[in-house]
RNA sequence: GCGCCCGUAGCUCAAUCGGAUAGAGCAGCGGACUUCUAAUCCGCAGGUUGCAGGUUCGAGUCCUGCCGGGCGCGCCA
């Protein structure tokens, strides 16, 4: 158990010594100010009412009462504060455990029903853009900090392979696959075309491998022959970029698979049966109203096809009787409209209301040389994710699109991410790893071998480092629960920061075997927990810079 | 107009679900390498946390109202 667990329930046992009374919720935390000691509670000022006393009195006897032999000093300060310093036994024994503990250390064993988190599922009709690159360095580090607390989780990614968008795809790319013929793809509507160069690379592979076949067939045929071939084309290219940011599914579930197996009938006709929905100018509405969203909303159209709406429901639904305990969406901030409406079918289904869950990632706002970029798939004028990992690398991308809260906008310039890419905070990070390394070379020992953990006097940077390290686990646990991504940069940024303050004050490698053990046994603690936070965000730990 | 999200140092962002003197990085200025990697460290400067009220021992955090920005509000996906 960490010390803030411990001392909770030490507070408790305090609390019921003086006073008798049970409280439910004790809150003890790590003081900003070192001054102010190691561990801090502010039970007495919380409850000051329940004692009907004044807070620093309550945190008097709290003090006198207080029986934890792994705390050196206990005091009262401020408006009633109680302060907490740990012997330096107890915080080397508690290296000495996390060491122990190694790569599981802040780890929990997966327990209970799966979680599932669906993210990216972009369309497969054109290559990944920055902003999809946001949702999947999300989406994949958000999956990695849940595993880690101990939820097991399932990834998935929904793609659609059929409906208009991609008929106007497939479209898209029959008219440059004639092109490369010198012919001329008669168009069937006014309807949109995709931009873009590999449109054309798209039906140049076509030709290559099939040839001229799709002129001579019926029109109708050849599209949807074209389409498959393009949409495949499509999720291998965006596969081969999720691949190169380490970022990877359980499972791709077309949503094909949905009309092939009646599950959208099926749920229709459920619908109906709760009394949820009504006829209405031709058309078959959901009383979403009544659910949460802002109005009723289509599900199937006068034309008898279904909105996108009932597939999706359906979808949700699969996830439901696949199992999950809770089937979260990560999605751009552009589809905040979404969420509403898929709550609302679940709800007339009877799903219970804590079955779905949703994360919106803000856009990626492209600056370049002080403007902004506009661009849209429309306009045919994305930068791909690709594009940004070759400029930048996927490490820094990584980082860079999970280092602040997933609800801010971020602006990513592109010539300062390049020019200023030394200055990277995630080199900052990675360079104290790479600074242990190094030690551990030059001692000819491995973080592995450090054994016994000899107690002894701690310097008030060691402290500090140490202090840092117990906190993981916390930290770890607090960004599942929130869902916030960011927490664990912010978090490595600040072990980084302790360890370059303690290497630049205490040399490791010294004679006194004692406090050269010890010091290895920090800096391979440090090693482990850095290489662990770097892992939960997808990023690499190098030996060497 | 309605709904959701966001306004924190010149810039990019934090702030442990109400705690003590609001912190980092970048940019600026000044220091520190004959010793394990100076991609580092230390110091200085930089703030009325958009504005105005309210709740209480205590508010960047919670409530209300404004101001400013983003997104959404299709029988498109």
């Amino acid at each position: 158990m960490s010390f803030e667990g411990r001392l909770v329930e030490d507070v408790r046992d305090a609390v019921r010594r003086a006073y008798d009374v049970e409280l439910e919720t004790i809150h003890v935390e790590r003081p900003n100010d070192p001054e102010h000691g190691d561990f801090a509670t502010n039970v007495a000022l919380a409850n000051a009412r329940v004692f009907r006393r004044n807070p620093r009195e309550v945190a008097e006897s709290l003090v006198g009462a207080l029986d934890a032999p792994y705390v050196r000093e206990a005091g009262v300060a401020g408006p009633g504060f109680v302060n907490f310093r740990l012997t330096d036994g107890a915080l080397c024994a508690e290296v000495g455990a996390l060491l122990e503990a190694g790569e599981r250390y802040g780890r929990r064993e997966p327990d209970g029903r799966p979680f599932m988190l669906e993210y990216v599922s972009v369309n497969p009709t054109g290559p990944m853009h920055v902003g999809h690159g946001r949702q999947a360095a999300y989406g994949d580090s958000l999956a990695r900090i849940l595993e880690a607390a101990g939820r097991p989780v399932y990834r998935e990614y929904y793609f659609n392979d059929g409906g208009n968008q991609i008929r106007i795809f497939g479209e898209s790319v029959a008219i440059q696959y004639a092109d490369v013929y010198g012919k001329e793809w008669p168009v069937s509507g006014p309807g949109a075309q995709y931009p873009g160069e590999y449109v054309r690379e798209i039906a140049q592979d076509l030709a290559d491998e099939r040839g001229e076949v799709y002129l001579q067939m019926s029109q109708d045929e050849a599209l949807l022959e074209i389409a498959a071939f393009a949409t495949s084309w499509c999720m291998n290219d965006i596969q081969r970029t999720l691949a190169r940011v380490r970022v990877r599914f359980d499972n791709y579930f077309n949503e094909k698979d949905l009309y092939g197996s009646g599950e959208i009938e099926a749920v229709i006709s459920e619908l109906e049966e709760s009394g949820h929905v009504y006829e209405a100018d031709g058309a078959l509405w959901l009383d979403s109203s009544k659910l949460g969203d802002d109005k009723d909303r289509v599900l199937r159209k006068q034309d008898g096809s279904y909105t996108y709406m009932a597939p999706d429901v359906a979808y949700h639904r699969n996830k439901h009787g696949r199992g999950f305990a809770t089937a979260m969406d990560v999605l751009g901030a552009d589809h905040a409209g979404y969420p509403p409406r898929i709550r609302a079918g679940l709800l007339a289904l009877g799903l219970p209301e804590d079955f779905y869950e949703v994360e919106l990632v803000r856009l990626v706002k492209l600056v370049r040389e002080g403007e902004q970029v506009k661009f849209s798939k429309r306009a045919g004028n994305v930068v791909t994710l690709d594009e940004l990992l070759d400029e930048v690398g996927e490490d820094v991308a990584r980082y860079f699109y999970v280092r602040s809260s997933h609800k801010s906008e971020i602006n990513f310039d592109l010539e300062l991410a390049v020019t200023q890419s030394d200055e990277n905070p995630v080199f900052y990070v990675q360079y104290a790893h790479a600074r242990i390394a190094s030690i551990f070379e030059r001692a000819g020992a491995s973080p592995e071998d450090v054994g016994e953990v000899p107690a002894g006097e701690l310097a008030a940077e060691e402290r500090q480092l140490v202090l840092e390290l117990l906190d993981f686990p916390r930290v770890v646990e607090n960004a599942a629960a929130r869902r916030e991504v960011h927490q664990i940069p912010t978090y490595l940024e600040t072990l980084a920061h302790r360890f370059h303050q303690f290497y630049t004050v205490h040399r490791v490698l010294v004679d006194d075997a004692d406090l050269r053990a010890r010091r290895l046994a920090l800096c391979a603690a440090t090693k482990t927990v850095l290489r662990t936070g770097l892992d939960l965000v997808g990023v690499a730990a190098p030996e060497k810079m």
